[in-house]
DNA sequence: AATCCAGCAAGCACGCTTGATTGTTTCTTC
DNA sequence: GAAGAAACAATCAAGCGTGCTTGCTGGATT
C-alpha cells in the first residue's frame, strides 16, 4: 500500500521529469518550432504516447516547460550566492546568460513574442526573474541602490550580460567576453564606491 | 532597345524589392517559420507564384532577405554620422537595437542558431555589421581606441545595447531605457576622458 | 505585324506535425 | 488471485507549407 514507495507514481514523476529536461535541451538546441513532440520524447527516450500521456498538447507541454525553465534559471541564480569581489560578481552574473538554459528562454523569448498565447506567461516569469537578478546583483556587487544611478547602473550591466549571451548564441565569444568583464568590473568598481 | 526605360524590368525590380521588404517586416511581425512564402507574399502584395519566380525556394527568399537586411542597418548605421554629445551618441547607438530592423534581424540570429544552412550566412554579416558599428561608436563618442580598455569598454556599450533591444522584444521599454541611457552616458563621460 | 519570352497566376502532390483513438502492459486494491 | 485503473505504445485522420507544373498576359525583338 501507500506506506512504502509507490513505484508507479515514481515512474510517472521520472518520465515527466525527463520530458521536461528533454523539451529544455531541444529548445535550446532545435529553437521553438525545431522542438516538435515527437523530437522531445525521442530524445527523452519515450515513447510520443507517453508524451501525450502527460501533456496532451503541445501547448501544455510546452507552458509547462516554460515554468520549468523559470525555475531552473531561478535555482542557477541562488546558486551564485556567496561570489565576493567585482570581477567574480561581474563574472557570475554574465555566466548567467551563457550556457543552454539561456539559449533555451532566449528560444522562448522569440517564440512568445510571435506566440500570443504564450507571450503573457514568458513576460510574467521573465519579469520575476530579472527582479530575483537585480537582487542577487546589487547583493554579490555590495551595491547601495539607495543611492542615485546604482540602479540604472545594475540594469545596465545585467543588460550587457544579456546582450553578452546574445552574441555569443552564434559564435564562441568567451575570450572576448572575459576581456569586456574585466573591463567594466573595474569600472563598476569605480562608480559604485 | 535598351536605351531608353524598360518598363518591364523596373516592375519586376519594383516586385523583387517588394518581396525583400515585405520579407523583413514579416520576419519582424511573425518571426522565422512564421515567416511562409504564402504570407510574405500576400502582404507584399503579390501571388506566391509571383514570390516563386523571384526566389525560386524559400531559402533563396530568406537568404536574399538576410543580405537586405544587413544593407538596411548598415544604411541605419551611417545616418548617425554627426551625432555630437555622449548622451546624444548613446541614445543613437542604443536606438540601433530598438525598431523593425533588429527585430527582423534578432528573428534570424534565433533561426540561424538552429538552421545550419542559415548560420555561416548570418555569422559573416553580422561580424561585418559589428565592426562598422565599433568603428561608428568610437566615432560618436570620440573615444581614443589606442588607450587600452576603450575597445572592450566600447564593446561593452554595444553588447548593453543589444540586451536593451532584447528586453524592449516582448515588453515595452522605453522609460527604463532612456533611464539606463543617459546613467551609462555619464559613466561613460568619466571614464573615457 | 508576327514571334518570342519573361513575369505572373492557379492548381496539384508530397511530406510533416498535430491531435485523437484504440490496444497493451503494469501496478494497485479488494 | 482477480478486477480495476493508470501508464504507455501504435495507428489514423486532418491541416498546412513547400516545391513543381501548367497556362495565360504583356512587353521586347526582328
Amino acid at each position: 500500500m501507500g506506506s512504502v514507495t509507490t513505484p508507479k507514481q515514481d515512474r510517472s514523476r521520472a518520465t515527466r521529469q525527463r520530458l521536461l529536461e528533454s523539451a529544455v535541451t531541444c529548445l535550446a538546441e532545435h529553437g521553438w518550432t525545431g522542438s516538435t513532440v515527437t523530437v522531445v520524447a525521442e530524445h527523452a527516450g519515450v515513447s510520443r504516447g507517453a508524451a501525450q500521456h502527460h501533456f496532451p498538447t503541445r501547448e501544455d507541454l510546452f507552458t509547462a516547460a516554460v515554468e520549468y525553465v523559470a525555475e531552473e534559471r531561478s535555482a542557477e541564480l541562488r546558486a551564485l550566492d556567496g561570489e565576493r569581489g567585482t570581477h567574480a560578481a561581474v563574472d557570475a552574473l554574465v555566466g548567467l546568460y551563457t550556457g543552454p538554459l539561456f539559449r533555451a528562454a532566449l528560444q522562448l523569448w522569440v517564440a512568445a513574442s510571435n506566440e500570443p498565447q504564450l507571450r503573457p506567461r514568458v513576460t510574467d516569469l521573465e519579469a520575476r526573474i530579472g527582479r530575483e537578478t537585480h537582487r542577487m546583483a546589487l547583493r554579490l556587487l555590495g551595491a547601495d541602490e539607495t543611492r542615485p544611478g546604482v540602479r540604472e547602473t545594475v540594469q545596465g550591466l545585467l543588460d550587457m550580460a544579456r546582450g553578452l549571451g546574445l552574441a555569443n548564441l552564434l559564435t564562441d565569444d568567451s575570450a572576448r567576453r572575459a576581456r569586456v568583464v574585466t573591463q567594466w568590473a573595474t569600472i563598476l568598481d569605480d562608480v559604485l564606491r
